[in-house]
DNA sequence: GCAGTTCATATAGCGTTGCTATAGGTGCTA
DNA sequence: TAGCACCTATAGCAACGCTATATGAACTGC
């Protein structure tokens, strides 16, 4: 009835925690479940995490391990756009695969209230991004553009989710992230010759600019330059969103 | 404390479970509370709805009713995909007017369990790109359109509503949208010369025809042979998702 | 007009939930 | 050996969703 091993009663815990959240079908997990199985009684969960939330706060840890661990697992391609693909496919995986975890990382929201996982998902594609930028290859501000696909990315993962597993199509997810893609970047201005489809030229040389200087920690500037100068790009590069 | 008016007891219940769900800051509201709130006892509330996820359901039900309204609000503008655009920009609206409500209705996901109500909105975004497909604007089966763009859409709007009032920026929501409808749409193949950015003009011919025939009613074929052909051209426009 | 039936609400309480006040045991340092 | 953190257990609280049972009210058939 309960996990064996020689482990410390806090990591029984985050097992136990983990096992019955991957095996619950959904439906909610008991405090008393997890002590149970783990071995203990309630005071020790308590006394370790502080109440349920800071108990799966450390499994959401854990996991949001696993997940960067997908998405830094290949080597950066050189193309940046083509890694946010691969980054929006480790996504919908991780979410198909540990469905239940997925909804507690992800699936949780509430007013006003951004899990610290959610600010982190978007660090790293924001990451990525940059190096898009860096390459004049980006449409928008890296932020933007990470926040936007992310947001797509959740919402095609959640609607997975919530489908049987018959009818699930991973051909909405790719045309989805293509689009979203496809939207942020300048490939569409390298398409066809019209002029007002894509940003100004100015625009997507101070994205590129912006991510370049952020990168380089160049000391051309002192710092106080560097933080005005910086601010100015950024105003021009959020300025004209048509 | 409790909610005057000679309504009847169901109806006090409805209107103090959407009361305080609408006040609630996305905390749980207790069945004590609904019951106290309408001056009625437990037992009522089990009589009319039979648990507390079937009162939320009437709840739900009452404000899809709204979120309908708002959708249908405008008169049909005979431009598909300008409408489109438009229940977009209205579903975000209704989550950020209304966010507990909204969360309960699309933020409420369990692993192969799809809410009605998803489906139902679905079907609601479906009949508009149903009108796209006939003129031949739709690059893409008008259910896996719907689909695609509603995932995003919810997903976008999950992530506003997460975000701090001051730092909601529906530019990205608009931006989305636009991606999205851009990327089910044959606008593409009409922008640029190229060919193979586009379906071919066999699936989008497929796609309209069978949207037209669905809509019309046609009698020029027997119910047995309709259904054959119908599947025919399904098979059609789902086979080449490049 | 009265019995029978159905509908609607109340009394009281069951089992489970997240959580805690308090105390006892264990191992380390002085 | 005394003292002190640290960790865990006993026991139980308040709130939760829900229900077995009973009572009142309204309608129906005779």
């Amino acid at each position: 009835m309960s996990i064996n091993g020689q482990l410390p009663p806090k990591a029984r815990l985050l097992r136990a925690a983990a096992e019955l959240l991957a095996n619950s079908g959904g439906s909610a997990v008991s405090t008393r479940q997890i002590t149970q199985l783990a071995g203990v009684t309630a005071p020790t969960l308590y006394h370790h995490f502080g109440d349920k939330e800071g108990l799966f706060d450390a499994v959401v840890a854990a996991g949001f391990d696993e997940y960067v661990a997908g998405e830094r697992d290949f080597a950066p391609s050189g193309q940046p756009l083509e890694d946010i693909r691969r980054m929006w496919d480790n996504h919908v995986q991780f979410g198909l695969k540990q469905p239940e975890l997925y909804l507690v990382m992800f699936g949780n929201i509430r007013p006003e209230n951004r899990p610290a996982i959610v600010a982190d998902a978007e660090a790293l594609m924001e990451e990525m991004l940059n190096k898009a930028a860096v390459s004049g290859q980006l449409n928008v501000p890296p932020k933007e553009a990470a926040r936007s696909i992310l947001a797509a990315n959740v919402g095609m993962t959640l609607m997975l989710i919530a489908e049987k597993v018959p009818e699930r199509n991973l051909e909405l997810s790719a045309m989805t992230r293509d689009a979203m893609i496809f939207a942020v970047s300048t490939e569409q201005a390298r398409d066809n010759g019209s002029v007002d489809s894509g940003k100004s030229s100015v625009v997507v040389a101070a994205i590129a600019l912006n991510a370049a200087l952020q990168a380089s920690h160049s000391d051309q500037l002192s710092s106080s330059e560097l933080k005005l100068f910086l601010e100015w790009l950024h105003r021009i590069s959020n300025s004209s969103t048509s």
